[in-house]
DNA sequence: GTACTCGATTGACAACCATCTATTCAATAG
DNA sequence: CTATTGAATAGATGGTTGTCAATCGAGTAC
């Protein structure tokens, strides 16, 4: 992840000159940029960070019909969160007849808290 | 951050019985999601999670020109990202002459880092 | 079978977002 | 002073997002 700019103070510059030369960012970071924004932009809607908190805390899996009385949104609403959470593999789901239980993809968030620290 | 909601198993139950009780979400805890799921939400960009990558790893502050060259976008559209980021409380910025200098805001993403963990 | 239930999907709509070009503002150079 | 420069702002535009009401599909209960 690290980045190796070559970052000269350069406080003060000729005139005419460019401030700094273009500096190649390596397509590799590019791309794990790309998907460690893709979870963090999963998570920036504060329902869906309630969501996953929720099914974090309950180490186990969790029926939609415990989820959605606990948001002031409409049962399509809640689905359409799941759906972005899925897509983004932070969460998965499992039917069991009609009902259908949530839970926290092991280490999806692992890369992203890795980052942070 | 707890939740504890009370997660009854709910296998079968009665044909005219609502699926499960409202559960009441404290109101503490969805205030804390809103400003983890804003700071989730304003690195939730790859030029902007590039740009935090970048700042972090120069530990001091970082000219405006050094980070243009880096992204394939004008300088207006670096300088909304940066403001984006400085609204969430990410990064901040610094004046000298013509210059800007931006550095991220020790301990900006402790709070997200915690609960990811 | 029919009636019902849970969850997902569809379609619509307003709000927001990322991007650009053009411009502005402040500071420096001459 | 004027010309130039780095960065921010304004305005426009196409695309995305969060939301709901309505509907659908699959499974269950009778």
């Amino acid at each position: 992840m690290p980045v190796d700019l070559p970052l000269a103070p350069k406080q003060k510059r000729p005139a005419g000159e460019p401030c700094c030369e273009p500096v190649v960012y390596p397509d590799v970071q590019r791309e794990q940029a790309q998907h460690l924004a893709a979870v963090a932009k999963a998570l920036g809607d504060p329902i869906r960070l309630q969501l996953v908190d929720v099914l974090r805390k309950h180490a186990g899996k969790v029926c939609v019909c415990e989820l959605v009385p606990l948001f002031d949104v409409s049962q399509p609403t809640l689905s359409h969160h799941l759906k972005v959470l899925r897509e983004a593999g932070i969460v998965d789901s499992e039917r069991a007849g009609l009902w259908a239980f949530y839970y926290v993809v092991p280490d999806a968030l692992k890369e992203l808290e890795t980052w942070l620290s």
